[in-house]
DNA sequence: GTAAGGCTTCCACTAAGGGCAAAGTCAAGA
DNA sequence: TCTTGACTTTGCCCTTAGTGGAAGCCTTAC
Protein backbone atom coordinates (compact mmCIF):
# COMPACT_ATOMS: atom_id res chain seq x y z
CA UNK A 1 0.00 0.00 0.00
CA UNK A 2 1.10 3.32 -0.64
CA UNK A 3 0.61 7.20 1.05
CA UNK A 4 -1.22 9.49 -0.36
CA UNK A 5 2.16 11.26 -1.34
CA UNK A 6 3.78 7.79 -2.65
CA UNK A 7 0.74 7.67 -4.89
CA UNK A 8 1.14 10.84 -6.03
CA UNK A 9 4.55 10.73 -6.88
CA UNK A 10 4.37 7.48 -9.04
CA UNK A 11 1.08 8.62 -10.73
CA UNK A 12 2.31 12.44 -10.69
CA UNK A 13 -0.83 13.78 -10.06
CA UNK A 14 -1.15 15.84 -7.04
CA UNK A 15 -2.14 14.83 -2.99
CA UNK A 16 -4.80 18.24 -3.60
CA UNK A 17 -6.17 16.42 -6.63
CA UNK A 18 -5.81 12.93 -5.27
CA UNK A 19 -8.13 14.37 -2.07
CA UNK A 20 -10.48 15.79 -4.44
CA UNK A 21 -10.49 12.77 -6.54
CA UNK A 22 -11.59 10.92 -3.24
CA UNK A 23 -14.14 13.44 -2.40
CA UNK A 24 -16.32 13.39 -5.27
CA UNK A 25 -16.13 9.24 -5.55
CA UNK A 26 -14.04 9.44 -9.20
CA UNK A 27 -11.15 6.81 -7.00
CA UNK A 28 -11.39 6.19 -3.70
CA UNK A 29 -8.15 5.00 -1.66
CA UNK A 30 -8.12 0.95 -1.54
CA UNK A 31 -7.84 1.46 2.48
CA UNK A 32 -9.18 4.35 4.94
CA UNK A 33 -7.46 4.34 8.73
CA UNK A 34 -10.64 5.24 10.19
CA UNK A 35 -8.92 6.63 13.38
CA UNK A 36 -6.49 8.76 11.44
CA UNK A 37 -8.31 9.30 8.18
CA UNK A 38 -4.94 8.52 6.29
CA UNK A 39 -5.66 7.61 2.70
CA UNK A 40 -3.67 4.49 1.82
CA UNK A 41 -3.63 3.67 -2.28
CA UNK A 42 -2.67 -0.29 -3.76
CA UNK A 43 -0.19 -0.03 -6.56
CA UNK A 44 -2.71 -2.04 -8.72
CA UNK A 45 -4.80 1.73 -8.55
CA UNK A 46 -2.06 3.11 -10.80
CA UNK A 47 -4.10 1.68 -13.77
CA UNK A 48 -7.07 3.69 -12.72
CA UNK A 49 -5.64 6.43 -12.03
CA UNK A 50 -3.44 6.30 -15.08
CA UNK A 51 -6.92 5.78 -17.20
CA UNK A 52 -8.21 9.34 -15.09
CA UNK A 53 -5.08 11.08 -16.59
CA UNK A 54 -5.75 9.76 -19.82
CA UNK A 55 -9.19 10.86 -20.20
CA UNK A 56 -8.43 13.84 -18.69
CA UNK A 57 -5.61 14.64 -21.71
CA UNK A 58 -8.99 13.93 -23.94
CA UNK A 59 -10.61 16.42 -22.29
CA UNK A 60 -13.05 14.29 -20.55
CA UNK A 61 -14.98 16.56 -17.49
CA UNK A 62 -14.59 14.08 -14.67
CA UNK A 63 -17.85 13.16 -14.20
CA UNK A 64 -17.40 11.54 -17.79
CA UNK A 65 -14.41 9.90 -16.51
CA UNK A 66 -15.91 8.78 -13.30
CA UNK A 67 -19.32 7.52 -15.56
CA UNK A 68 -15.95 5.49 -17.35
CA UNK A 69 -14.50 3.86 -15.09
CA UNK A 70 -18.12 2.68 -13.15
CA UNK A 71 -19.44 1.19 -16.23
CA UNK A 72 -15.98 -0.79 -17.17
CA UNK A 73 -16.87 -1.24 -20.60
CA UNK A 74 -14.97 -0.49 -23.67
CA UNK A 75 -17.65 -0.33 -26.41
CA UNK A 76 -19.04 2.51 -24.28
CA UNK A 77 -15.50 4.46 -23.75
CA UNK A 78 -14.80 3.53 -27.18
CA UNK A 79 -18.08 5.53 -28.30
CA UNK A 80 -16.65 7.91 -25.85
CA UNK A 81 -13.23 8.53 -26.93
CA UNK A 82 -14.79 8.81 -30.85
CA UNK A 83 -17.42 11.68 -30.27
CA UNK A 84 -14.56 13.29 -28.28
CA UNK A 85 -12.11 13.10 -30.90
CA UNK A 86 -15.02 14.42 -33.58
CA UNK A 87 -15.06 17.40 -30.54
CA UNK A 88 -11.93 17.82 -30.97
CA UNK A 89 -11.17 18.22 -34.48
CA UNK A 90 -13.54 20.72 -35.15
CA UNK A 91 -12.18 22.58 -32.69
CA UNK A 92 -8.82 22.75 -34.14
CA UNK A 93 -10.75 23.89 -37.05
CA UNK A 94 -12.24 26.46 -35.48
CA UNK A 95 -9.10 27.65 -34.07
CA UNK A 96 -7.12 27.13 -37.31
CA UNK A 97 -9.75 29.17 -38.67
CA UNK A 98 -9.16 31.79 -35.82
CA UNK A 99 -5.22 31.92 -37.04
CA UNK A 100 -6.30 32.86 -40.49
CA UNK A 101 -8.07 35.86 -39.07
CA UNK A 102 -5.50 36.82 -36.48
CA UNK A 103 -2.96 36.99 -39.38
CA UNK A 104 -5.18 39.46 -41.18
CA UNK A 105 -5.87 41.56 -38.45
CA UNK A 106 -1.79 41.89 -38.32
CA UNK A 107 -1.68 42.54 -41.50
CA UNK A 108 -4.24 45.10 -40.89
CA UNK A 109 -2.45 47.18 -38.28
CA UNK A 110 0.65 46.31 -39.89
CA UNK A 111 -0.53 48.70 -42.95
CA UNK A 112 -1.55 50.89 -40.04
CA UNK A 113 -5.27 50.55 -41.15
CA UNK A 114 -7.71 51.73 -38.23
CA UNK A 115 -7.74 48.28 -36.42
CA UNK A 116 -11.40 46.36 -36.71
CA UNK A 117 -12.51 49.29 -39.15
CA UNK A 118 -14.38 48.10 -42.40
CA UNK A 119 -16.57 50.54 -44.33
CA UNK A 120 -20.45 49.66 -44.65
CA UNK A 121 -22.39 51.60 -46.94
CA UNK A 122 -26.17 52.20 -45.02
CA UNK A 123 -28.84 52.43 -47.15
CA UNK A 124 -33.11 52.83 -46.55
CA UNK A 125 -35.48 50.85 -48.03
CA UNK A 126 -38.89 50.22 -47.63
CA UNK A 127 -39.19 46.27 -47.07
CA UNK A 128 -42.01 44.83 -49.00
CA UNK A 129 -44.20 42.51 -47.51
CA UNK A 130 -43.01 38.51 -48.21
CA UNK A 131 -44.77 35.61 -47.37
CA UNK A 132 -42.47 33.51 -45.61
CA UNK A 133 -42.28 29.70 -43.92
CA UNK A 134 -40.05 29.80 -40.78
CA UNK A 135 -39.64 28.12 -37.74
CA UNK A 136 -38.43 30.20 -34.54
CA UNK A 137 -37.46 29.14 -31.75
CA UNK A 138 -34.66 29.17 -28.87
CA UNK A 139 -31.50 27.76 -29.63
CA UNK A 140 -27.71 27.55 -29.32
CA UNK A 141 -25.90 29.39 -31.55
CA UNK A 142 -23.80 26.33 -32.39
CA UNK A 143 -27.10 24.81 -33.54
CA UNK A 144 -27.81 27.12 -36.05
CA UNK A 145 -27.00 25.64 -38.68
CA UNK A 146 -28.51 22.95 -38.23
CA UNK A 147 -32.13 24.54 -37.88
CA UNK A 148 -31.65 25.17 -41.66
CA UNK A 149 -32.22 21.30 -41.91
CA UNK A 150 -35.20 21.67 -40.19
CA UNK A 151 -36.60 24.55 -42.28
CA UNK A 152 -35.77 22.40 -45.71
CA UNK A 153 -37.54 19.57 -44.78
CA UNK A 154 -40.54 21.72 -43.19
CA UNK A 155 -40.92 23.50 -46.70
CA UNK A 156 -40.48 19.86 -48.47
CA UNK A 157 -43.12 18.12 -46.29
CA UNK A 158 -45.71 21.06 -46.64
CA UNK A 159 -45.01 21.49 -50.54
CA UNK A 160 -44.01 24.66 -50.09
CA UNK A 161 -42.40 26.59 -53.17
CA UNK A 162 -39.62 28.35 -52.11
CA UNK A 163 -39.39 31.89 -53.75
CA UNK A 164 -36.49 33.78 -52.21
CA UNK A 165 -33.76 33.35 -50.19
CA UNK A 166 -33.09 31.79 -46.87
CA UNK A 167 -33.28 34.70 -44.46
CA UNK A 168 -33.14 34.85 -40.06
CA UNK A 169 -34.50 37.11 -37.58
CA UNK A 170 -33.27 37.91 -34.10
CA UNK A 171 -35.68 38.45 -31.53
CA UNK A 172 -34.29 38.11 -28.90
CA UNK A 173 -34.37 40.26 -26.01
CA UNK A 174 -31.62 40.11 -23.46
CA UNK A 175 -28.95 38.47 -25.65
CA UNK A 176 -27.93 35.22 -25.02
CA UNK A 177 -25.20 32.70 -27.16
CA UNK A 178 -26.81 29.64 -25.65
CA UNK A 179 -30.33 29.79 -25.99
CA UNK A 180 -30.49 33.10 -28.57
CA UNK A 181 -34.76 33.45 -29.95
CA UNK A 182 -34.22 33.17 -33.25
CA UNK A 183 -36.61 32.81 -36.46
CA UNK A 184 -34.93 30.64 -39.40
CA UNK A 185 -37.19 31.16 -42.71
CA UNK A 186 -37.49 30.84 -46.01
CA UNK A 187 -39.12 33.09 -48.72
CA UNK A 188 -42.19 31.14 -50.30
CA UNK A 189 -44.85 32.41 -52.97
CA UNK A 190 -48.01 30.48 -51.00
CA UNK A 191 -49.66 32.82 -48.45
CA UNK A 192 -50.86 30.08 -46.74
CA UNK A 193 -49.88 27.11 -44.70
CA UNK A 194 -48.70 25.65 -41.91
CA UNK A 195 -45.73 27.89 -40.57
CA UNK A 196 -46.38 30.47 -43.24
CA UNK A 197 -46.65 34.11 -42.24
CA UNK A 198 -46.37 37.05 -44.06
CA UNK A 199 -43.16 39.23 -43.13
CA UNK A 200 -43.80 43.42 -43.23
CA UNK A 201 -41.06 45.25 -41.26
CA UNK A 202 -41.81 48.36 -43.47
CA UNK A 203 -39.04 51.10 -43.66
CA UNK A 204 -35.62 49.43 -43.19
CA UNK A 205 -31.80 50.30 -43.11
CA UNK A 206 -30.00 47.77 -44.42
CA UNK A 207 -26.24 46.94 -45.62
CA UNK A 208 -24.61 44.08 -47.63
CA UNK A 209 -21.45 42.31 -46.42
CA UNK A 210 -19.64 40.09 -48.67
CA UNK A 211 -17.96 36.90 -46.93
CA UNK A 212 -18.13 33.95 -44.60
CA UNK A 213 -20.48 34.02 -42.04
CA UNK A 214 -17.92 33.97 -39.61
CA UNK A 215 -18.30 37.72 -37.99
CA UNK A 216 -21.29 39.93 -38.62
CA UNK A 217 -20.62 42.46 -35.44
CA UNK A 218 -19.13 45.01 -37.68
CA UNK A 219 -22.19 45.08 -39.54
CA UNK A 220 -24.44 45.40 -37.06
CA UNK A 221 -21.95 47.97 -35.15
CA UNK A 222 -22.21 49.87 -38.75
CA UNK A 223 -25.92 50.10 -39.00
CA UNK A 224 -26.26 51.00 -35.25
CA UNK A 225 -23.94 53.87 -35.90
CA UNK A 226 -25.69 55.02 -39.13
CA UNK A 227 -29.25 54.50 -36.94
CA UNK A 228 -28.45 57.00 -34.31
CA UNK A 229 -26.94 59.25 -36.48
CA UNK A 230 -29.55 59.89 -38.86
CA UNK A 231 -32.01 60.53 -36.17
CA UNK A 232 -33.75 57.02 -36.18
CA UNK A 233 -34.13 54.01 -33.76
CA UNK A 234 -33.97 50.31 -34.40
CA UNK A 235 -37.89 49.18 -34.28
CA UNK A 236 -37.55 45.24 -34.26
CA UNK A 237 -36.01 42.22 -34.67
CA UNK A 238 -32.70 42.58 -37.30
CA UNK A 239 -33.30 40.64 -40.38
CA UNK A 240 -30.18 38.63 -42.34
CA UNK A 241 -31.27 37.73 -46.15
CA UNK A 242 -28.93 34.99 -47.80
CA UNK A 243 -28.52 36.17 -50.82
CA UNK A 244 -25.95 33.57 -51.72
CA UNK A 245 -24.67 31.12 -49.60
CA UNK A 246 -23.98 27.85 -48.29
CA UNK A 247 -26.59 26.24 -51.15
CA UNK A 248 -25.54 28.51 -54.23
CA UNK A 249 -22.29 26.04 -54.52
CA UNK A 250 -19.95 29.68 -54.05
CA UNK A 251 -16.93 29.73 -51.86
CA UNK A 252 -17.29 31.27 -48.65
CA UNK A 253 -15.63 34.70 -49.71
CA UNK A 254 -18.08 34.72 -51.94
CA UNK A 255 -21.24 34.75 -49.66
CA UNK A 256 -23.64 37.79 -50.00
CA UNK A 257 -25.81 38.38 -47.20
CA UNK A 258 -27.84 41.53 -46.84
CA UNK A 259 -28.65 42.79 -42.79
CA UNK A 260 -31.77 44.83 -42.19
CA UNK A 261 -33.06 46.79 -39.11
CA UNK A 262 -36.72 48.29 -39.22
CA UNK A 263 -36.39 51.68 -37.90
CA UNK A 264 -38.49 54.62 -37.23
CA UNK A 265 -37.92 58.22 -36.58
CA UNK A 266 -37.35 59.54 -32.95
CA UNK B 1 -27.78 56.86 -26.23
CA UNK B 2 -28.50 53.03 -25.84
CA UNK B 3 -30.09 50.95 -22.79
CA UNK B 4 -27.77 48.13 -21.33
CA UNK B 5 -30.26 45.47 -23.77
CA UNK B 6 -30.28 47.19 -26.53
CA UNK B 7 -26.62 47.54 -26.10
CA UNK B 8 -26.56 43.54 -25.92
CA UNK B 9 -28.28 43.20 -28.99
CA UNK B 10 -26.59 44.91 -31.08
CA UNK B 11 -23.21 44.01 -29.57
CA UNK B 12 -23.99 40.51 -29.04
CA UNK B 13 -23.01 40.43 -25.54
CA UNK B 14 -24.99 39.19 -22.75
CA UNK B 15 -26.04 41.99 -19.67
CA UNK B 16 -24.87 40.19 -17.39
CA UNK B 17 -21.24 40.17 -19.31
CA UNK B 18 -21.58 44.07 -19.67
CA UNK B 19 -22.30 45.04 -16.04
CA UNK B 20 -18.77 42.30 -15.49
CA UNK B 21 -16.80 44.38 -17.75
CA UNK B 22 -18.16 47.36 -16.00
CA UNK B 23 -17.17 46.28 -12.82
CA UNK B 24 -13.81 45.07 -13.60
CA UNK B 25 -13.35 48.34 -15.45
CA UNK B 26 -12.88 47.02 -18.83
CA UNK B 27 -15.40 48.77 -20.55
CA UNK B 28 -17.65 51.56 -19.04
CA UNK B 29 -21.09 52.63 -20.19
CA UNK B 30 -20.73 56.81 -21.51
CA UNK B 31 -23.33 57.59 -18.51
CA UNK B 32 -25.00 56.31 -16.02
CA UNK B 33 -27.74 57.46 -14.16
CA UNK B 34 -26.73 58.37 -10.56
CA UNK B 35 -29.93 58.48 -9.50
CA UNK B 36 -31.36 55.19 -10.62
CA UNK B 37 -27.81 53.39 -11.10
CA UNK B 38 -29.29 52.36 -14.93
CA UNK B 39 -26.04 52.31 -18.02
CA UNK B 40 -26.43 54.01 -21.16
CA UNK B 41 -23.87 52.93 -23.54
CA UNK B 42 -22.84 55.48 -26.51
CA UNK B 43 -23.05 54.04 -30.18
CA UNK B 44 -19.22 54.56 -30.66
CA UNK B 45 -19.02 52.24 -27.90
CA UNK B 46 -19.99 49.30 -29.93
CA UNK B 47 -16.31 49.58 -31.57
CA UNK B 48 -14.50 49.14 -29.02
CA UNK B 49 -17.25 46.16 -27.55
CA UNK B 50 -16.14 44.62 -30.67
CA UNK B 51 -12.84 44.36 -30.42
CA UNK B 52 -13.10 43.17 -27.21
CA UNK B 53 -14.91 40.20 -28.55
CA UNK B 54 -12.41 39.85 -31.27
CA UNK B 55 -9.61 39.89 -28.56
CA UNK B 56 -11.64 37.15 -26.13
CA UNK B 57 -12.14 34.54 -29.23
CA UNK B 58 -8.07 35.30 -29.67
CA UNK B 59 -8.00 33.49 -25.78
CA UNK B 60 -7.22 36.99 -24.45
CA UNK B 61 -7.84 37.10 -20.53
CA UNK B 62 -9.59 40.39 -19.47
CA UNK B 63 -7.15 41.67 -18.19
CA UNK B 64 -4.85 42.00 -20.99
CA UNK B 65 -7.34 43.19 -23.19
CA UNK B 66 -8.05 45.73 -20.08
CA UNK B 67 -4.29 46.42 -21.23
CA UNK B 68 -4.79 46.87 -25.00
CA UNK B 69 -7.50 49.13 -24.40
CA UNK B 70 -5.77 51.07 -22.17
CA UNK B 71 -2.46 51.58 -23.91
CA UNK B 72 -4.16 51.84 -27.15
CA UNK B 73 -1.00 51.01 -28.75
CA UNK B 74 -1.65 49.47 -32.44
CA UNK B 75 1.99 48.04 -32.07
CA UNK B 76 1.35 46.91 -28.66
CA UNK B 77 -1.84 45.11 -29.79
CA UNK B 78 0.33 43.84 -32.26
CA UNK B 79 3.07 41.88 -30.20
CA UNK B 80 0.38 40.04 -28.26
CA UNK B 81 -1.70 39.29 -30.92
CA UNK B 82 1.78 37.39 -32.58
CA UNK B 83 2.48 36.09 -29.45
CA UNK B 84 -1.00 34.46 -28.31
CA UNK B 85 -0.55 33.44 -32.43
CA UNK B 86 2.17 30.75 -31.62
CA UNK B 87 0.45 29.92 -28.66
CA UNK B 88 -2.49 28.75 -30.37
CA UNK B 89 -0.19 27.38 -32.55
CA UNK B 90 1.73 24.92 -30.47
CA UNK B 91 -1.43 24.32 -28.18
CA UNK B 92 -3.11 23.53 -31.83
CA UNK B 93 0.14 20.93 -32.54
CA UNK B 94 -0.57 19.49 -29.15
CA UNK B 95 -3.68 18.84 -30.05
CA UNK B 96 -3.17 17.22 -32.96
CA UNK B 97 -0.84 15.01 -31.01
CA UNK B 98 -3.77 13.55 -29.23
CA UNK B 99 -5.70 13.26 -31.75
CA UNK B 100 -3.30 10.33 -33.00
CA UNK B 101 -2.84 9.07 -29.40
CA UNK B 102 -6.99 8.88 -29.58
CA UNK B 103 -6.63 6.90 -32.82
CA UNK B 104 -4.07 4.89 -31.04
CA UNK B 105 -6.18 4.32 -28.06
CA UNK B 106 -8.92 3.64 -30.58
CA UNK B 107 -7.47 1.02 -32.57
CA UNK B 108 -6.22 -0.70 -28.91
CA UNK B 109 -9.64 -1.16 -27.99
CA UNK B 110 -11.26 -2.31 -31.32
CA UNK B 111 -7.85 -5.21 -31.33
CA UNK B 112 -9.92 -6.05 -27.60
CA UNK B 113 -6.16 -5.31 -25.94
CA UNK B 114 -6.24 -4.59 -21.98
CA UNK B 115 -6.13 -0.76 -22.41
CA UNK B 116 -3.35 1.10 -21.18
CA UNK B 117 -1.82 -1.84 -20.53
CA UNK B 118 1.87 -2.14 -21.83
CA UNK B 119 4.60 -4.57 -20.50
CA UNK B 120 7.78 -3.26 -19.33
CA UNK B 121 10.38 -5.59 -18.56
CA UNK B 122 11.44 -5.06 -14.94
CA UNK B 123 15.33 -6.12 -14.18
CA UNK B 124 17.34 -5.02 -11.49
CA UNK B 125 20.92 -3.99 -11.31
CA UNK B 126 23.35 -2.49 -9.18
CA UNK B 127 23.92 1.32 -10.74
CA UNK B 128 27.61 1.75 -10.48
CA UNK B 129 28.53 5.40 -8.90
CA UNK B 130 28.95 7.52 -12.09
CA UNK B 131 29.87 11.54 -11.80
CA UNK B 132 27.49 14.36 -12.89
CA UNK B 133 26.95 17.70 -13.85
CA UNK B 134 23.53 18.95 -13.09
CA UNK B 135 21.36 21.77 -12.71
CA UNK B 136 18.40 21.22 -9.62
CA UNK B 137 15.87 23.27 -9.53
CA UNK B 138 12.12 23.95 -9.37
CA UNK B 139 10.62 24.67 -12.99
CA UNK B 140 7.18 23.83 -14.35
CA UNK B 141 6.87 20.94 -16.45
CA UNK B 142 6.57 23.07 -19.51
CA UNK B 143 10.59 24.32 -18.97
CA UNK B 144 11.45 21.17 -18.85
CA UNK B 145 13.10 20.76 -22.40
CA UNK B 146 14.52 24.32 -21.83
CA UNK B 147 16.49 23.33 -18.81
CA UNK B 148 18.74 21.44 -21.35
CA UNK B 149 19.34 24.19 -23.18
CA UNK B 150 21.21 25.86 -19.64
CA UNK B 151 22.77 22.56 -18.98
CA UNK B 152 24.28 22.46 -22.09
CA UNK B 153 25.76 26.07 -21.88
CA UNK B 154 26.51 25.20 -18.23
CA UNK B 155 28.97 21.94 -19.62
CA UNK B 156 30.69 24.40 -22.41
CA UNK B 157 31.26 27.38 -19.50
CA UNK B 158 32.96 24.86 -17.33
CA UNK B 159 34.71 23.18 -19.80
CA UNK B 160 33.86 19.62 -19.15
CA UNK B 161 33.79 16.59 -20.93
CA UNK B 162 30.25 15.18 -21.48
CA UNK B 163 31.08 10.89 -20.87
CA UNK B 164 27.56 9.85 -21.01
CA UNK B 165 23.96 10.32 -21.77
CA UNK B 166 21.79 12.99 -20.47
CA UNK B 167 19.46 12.37 -17.83
CA UNK B 168 17.27 13.69 -14.69
CA UNK B 169 16.40 12.82 -11.52
CA UNK B 170 12.85 13.81 -9.37
CA UNK B 171 13.51 15.26 -6.15
CA UNK B 172 9.56 16.23 -5.52
CA UNK B 173 8.18 15.42 -2.77
CA UNK B 174 4.27 16.43 -3.20
CA UNK B 175 3.84 16.02 -7.01
CA UNK B 176 3.29 19.58 -8.51
CA UNK B 177 3.24 20.08 -12.32
CA UNK B 178 3.74 23.88 -12.11
CA UNK B 179 6.43 23.79 -9.93
CA UNK B 180 8.27 20.40 -9.69
CA UNK B 181 11.72 19.87 -8.12
CA UNK B 182 13.97 18.56 -11.20
CA UNK B 183 17.79 17.74 -11.54
CA UNK B 184 18.93 17.83 -14.89
CA UNK B 185 22.39 16.54 -15.72
CA UNK B 186 24.66 14.71 -17.95
CA UNK B 187 27.13 12.15 -16.82
CA UNK B 188 30.83 13.66 -17.03
CA UNK B 189 34.12 12.09 -16.85
CA UNK B 190 35.51 15.33 -14.62
CA UNK B 191 34.88 13.93 -10.95
CA UNK B 192 35.47 17.87 -9.21
CA UNK B 193 34.16 21.19 -10.56
CA UNK B 194 31.27 23.46 -9.67
CA UNK B 195 27.82 21.50 -9.88
CA UNK B 196 29.72 18.46 -11.02
CA UNK B 197 28.81 15.72 -8.35
CA UNK B 198 28.89 11.85 -7.50
CA UNK B 199 25.17 9.56 -8.42
CA UNK B 200 25.64 6.72 -6.41
CA UNK B 201 21.89 5.37 -5.84
CA UNK B 202 22.95 1.44 -5.72
CA UNK B 203 20.53 -1.28 -6.21
CA UNK B 204 17.98 -0.30 -8.59
CA UNK B 205 15.37 -1.83 -10.60
CA UNK B 206 14.66 -0.29 -14.36
CA UNK B 207 13.31 -0.55 -17.30
CA UNK B 208 13.68 0.01 -20.60
CA UNK B 209 11.28 2.55 -22.77
CA UNK B 210 11.31 2.66 -26.65
CA UNK B 211 9.54 5.89 -28.41
CA UNK B 212 8.80 9.76 -27.85
CA UNK B 213 8.86 11.60 -24.58
CA UNK B 214 4.67 11.48 -24.57
CA UNK B 215 3.46 10.06 -21.15
CA UNK B 216 6.04 8.05 -19.37
CA UNK B 217 3.63 7.50 -16.65
CA UNK B 218 2.90 3.68 -17.64
CA UNK B 219 6.86 3.06 -17.23
CA UNK B 220 6.34 4.35 -14.03
CA UNK B 221 3.41 2.35 -13.22
CA UNK B 222 5.01 -0.65 -14.22
CA UNK B 223 7.82 -0.29 -12.06
CA UNK B 224 5.92 0.45 -9.17
CA UNK B 225 3.54 -2.66 -9.72
CA UNK B 226 7.14 -4.81 -9.59
CA UNK B 227 8.37 -3.28 -6.52
CA UNK B 228 5.75 -3.91 -4.94
CA UNK B 229 5.51 -7.13 -5.92
CA UNK B 230 8.72 -7.91 -5.65
CA UNK B 231 8.78 -7.00 -1.60
CA UNK B 232 10.73 -3.86 -2.03
CA UNK B 233 10.45 -0.27 -1.28
CA UNK B 234 11.35 2.67 -3.28
CA UNK B 235 14.54 4.79 -1.63
CA UNK B 236 15.40 7.51 -3.42
CA UNK B 237 14.25 9.69 -6.42
CA UNK B 238 13.70 8.06 -9.99
CA UNK B 239 15.99 8.15 -12.51
CA UNK B 240 15.62 9.22 -16.25
CA UNK B 241 18.71 8.14 -18.42
CA UNK B 242 18.04 9.34 -22.01
CA UNK B 243 19.82 6.92 -23.81
CA UNK B 244 19.10 7.99 -27.13
CA UNK B 245 17.23 10.78 -27.58
CA UNK B 246 16.47 14.60 -28.94
CA UNK B 247 20.28 15.10 -30.01
CA UNK B 248 20.59 11.49 -31.61
CA UNK B 249 19.21 13.05 -35.12
CA UNK B 250 17.29 10.05 -34.52
CA UNK B 251 13.14 9.99 -35.19
CA UNK B 252 11.29 10.26 -31.92
CA UNK B 253 9.90 6.71 -31.93
CA UNK B 254 13.18 5.25 -31.85
CA UNK B 255 13.98 7.12 -28.45
CA UNK B 256 15.48 4.94 -25.71
CA UNK B 257 14.98 5.85 -22.27
CA UNK B 258 16.21 3.75 -19.47
CA UNK B 259 13.86 4.60 -16.06
CA UNK B 260 15.10 3.67 -12.66
CA UNK B 261 14.21 3.56 -9.23
CA UNK B 262 16.60 2.94 -6.35
CA UNK B 263 15.08 0.22 -4.16
CA UNK B 264 15.96 -1.44 -0.98
CA UNK B 265 14.24 -4.74 0.62
CA UNK B 266 11.32 -4.01 2.94
C1' DG C 1 11.10 10.48 23.81
C1' DT C 2 11.17 13.91 20.53
C1' DA C 3 11.43 16.47 16.32
C1' DA C 4 10.49 16.67 11.56
C1' DG C 5 7.85 15.89 8.20
C1' DG C 6 3.43 13.89 6.51
C1' DC C 7 -1.33 13.76 6.77
C1' DT C 8 -6.03 15.49 7.95
C1' DT C 9 -9.98 18.86 7.46
C1' DC C 10 -11.71 23.40 6.58
C1' DC C 11 -12.01 27.79 4.41
C1' DA C 12 -11.15 31.03 0.81
C1' DC C 13 -10.06 31.72 -4.00
C1' DT C 14 -9.56 31.21 -8.99
C1' DA C 15 -12.16 33.06 -14.57
C1' DA C 16 -15.83 34.65 -16.60
C1' DG C 17 -19.77 35.09 -15.93
C1' DG C 18 -25.11 32.41 -15.34
C1' DG C 19 -29.44 31.96 -12.51
C1' DC C 20 -32.54 33.74 -9.66
C1' DA C 21 -34.91 36.96 -6.50
C1' DA C 22 -36.43 41.33 -4.63
C1' DA C 23 -36.89 45.79 -5.52
C1' DG C 24 -36.50 50.10 -8.11
C1' DT C 25 -37.33 52.63 -12.87
C1' DC C 26 -39.17 53.82 -17.38
C1' DA C 27 -42.48 54.55 -21.01
C1' DA C 28 -46.88 53.86 -23.04
C1' DG C 29 -51.71 53.41 -22.81
C1' DA C 30 -56.20 54.38 -20.22
C1' DT D 1 -52.45 61.02 -13.46
C1' DC D 2 -52.30 56.17 -12.74
C1' DT D 3 -51.27 51.63 -13.88
C1' DT D 4 -49.12 48.02 -16.14
C1' DG D 5 -45.58 45.57 -17.97
C1' DA D 6 -41.12 45.60 -19.59
C1' DC D 7 -36.64 46.83 -18.23
C1' DT D 8 -32.94 47.52 -14.95
C1' DT D 9 -30.57 47.42 -10.50
C1' DT D 10 -27.96 44.94 -6.80
C1' DG D 11 -26.88 40.85 -4.25
C1' DC D 12 -26.15 36.15 -3.41
C1' DC D 13 -24.99 31.54 -4.72
C1' DC D 14 -23.19 28.34 -8.36
C1' DT D 15 -20.14 26.58 -11.98
C1' DT D 16 -14.73 23.39 -13.04
C1' DA D 17 -11.08 21.31 -11.32
C1' DG D 18 -8.73 22.03 -8.40
C1' DT D 19 -4.66 25.45 -5.48
C1' DG D 20 -3.08 27.77 -1.25
C1' DG D 21 -2.84 28.24 3.46
C1' DA D 22 -3.86 27.40 8.43
C1' DA D 23 -4.46 24.69 12.45
C1' DG D 24 -4.06 20.56 14.30
C1' DC D 25 -3.29 15.26 14.42
C1' DC D 26 -0.25 11.13 13.04
C1' DT D 27 4.04 8.48 11.78
C1' DT D 28 8.52 7.52 11.57
C1' DA D 29 13.38 7.98 12.21
C1' DC D 30 16.84 8.82 15.38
Amino acid sequence: MLTIGEFSKISRVSKKALRYYDQIGLIKPGYVNSDSGYRYYEVSQLRTMLLISRLKQYQFSLPEIAAVISKNDDNYLRELILSKKSELKSHISNQQALLKQMEQDIEKIERCENFMHTEYLVKTVVFEPINIYSIRKKMSLKDFSEAFGELSAGLGKNRLKQAGPFLSLYHDEDFNPDYTDIEVGAVVSDSKGDGVRRLDPGLCCFTTRIGAYDDFSPCYAALAEWVEQEGYVISGPAIELYIKGYGNNVSPDEYVTEIYYPIKKK
